[in-house]
DNA sequence: CGGCTAATCCTGACACTGTAAAGATGCGAG
DNA sequence: CTCGCATCTTTACAGTGTCAGGATTAGCCG
């Protein structure tokens, strides 16, 4: 029965991965900043001092969110046998993060609790968009086909996500894939050839 | 000063415009049952009777939420040139809809506070899913294809209600329909001619 | 090594929220 | 006219976010 310390040592971190869980299990709209102060087994006003408030301690989540899910699309590119299969697997990999995620994922793109015009947050959102924009130029792409990929890919993912799409659900994984492959595809630019 | 009369008379309704205000102002997340009681200048505790619980409220709501976009995209969908262009409009409506009242588009697509399994409610989405299929199997489109509208369509709406796609933001009306019509476009079956 | 400052964390309080229980009111059927 | 019952109010309780003030201790300076 160790008595825990008066200070924590590291709560700002242990807050975060505390908030993931409770997003996790409760979602945005059932979010808790007390709950999250008891799953890290510290007082309710605890994370006023790191987060300010329950919009910092969300938006902070969201900044994590959102490199986390660069992370799992950078991942998915790996492998790609050229730059058009790259683009798709940008695609699944939006999908898969929105699959293995769903309320994080409706966090950062779906929520108006998180303030989007913080710096960092914005700056990991950016990113993202970046790197979605360098994908469809290195096809010869312009922004109508950014438009075109990106909402595809978000709308397959956010309604997944939202269990809405139940053509999709009741497929195996290989049928899905083969699918949102060939969807994907009308996306990009015509490939000459 | 008419003093209000101890029964509304059509309390429901008054409820069900005055939860939509509220929606509106404070989005899903914000949503307060005793707000919108005090919108309808009645006590916290009437809106139970109508409508069990805030969920209960949210369901219903989501409910005409889902038959007035289906209305939008009706509306829209009048007037076209060909089945081809009636799919597309379909499309735009869904984007005019989500532009014209986020909060509720959020609500019937992107939030877990209403029950989707209520039959009222599953009623309505069913309607407007099998109005999408039937736009595509009008075209000789299958499975792959109503994906490819729905998902696009969706993802277009999405974004721009959360203000995420700046790029179709900058763009005036005009210049941003026609972004959106090629973007559909490539969604439809092929056209063969 | 001693002490001071400031960061960290806790306690207590207030207004607000959702929901349940029980009482008040009055519509409409008989 | 009266009584039942749907409708609405009042009251109460647990939970929430946030603020103010107090307790604790880490880190630094002398």
């Amino acid at each position: 029965m160790a008595e825990r310390p008066y200070h924590h040592g590291d709560l700002r971190a242990a807050l975060l991965t505390a908030a993931e869980e409770e997003l996790t299990e409760k979602g945005v709209e059932g979010f808790s900043l007390r709950s999250v102060a008891k799953r890290a087994g510290v007082s309710h006003a605890a994370p006023a001092h790191h987060f300010g408030d329950t919009v910092g301690l969300l938006t902070a989540l969201a900044t994590e969110g959102f490199t986390r899910f660069q992370d799992t699309l950078d991942a998915r590119e790996v492998g790609a046998t050229d730059d058009r299969d790259r683009a798709v697997r940008a695609g699944l990999g939006y999908l898969e993060f929105a699959l293995a995620r769903p309320a994080l994922f409706r966090l950062i793109f779906s929520s108006a609790r998180p303030d989007f015009a913080a710096p960092d947050l914005l700056a990991a959102a950016n990113r993202a968009y970046d790197h979605l924009v360098g994908l469809v130029a290195t096809l010869g792409g312009g922004e109508t086909d950014v438009i075109a990929l990106w909402a595809t890919s978000h709308g397959i993912a956010d309604l997944s996500a939202g269990q809405k799409m139940r053509t999709l659900q009741g497929k195996s994984p290989e049928e899905r894939e083969a699918m949102i492959r060939a969807v994907l595809s009308r996306c990009l630019p015509a490939s000459d050839g």
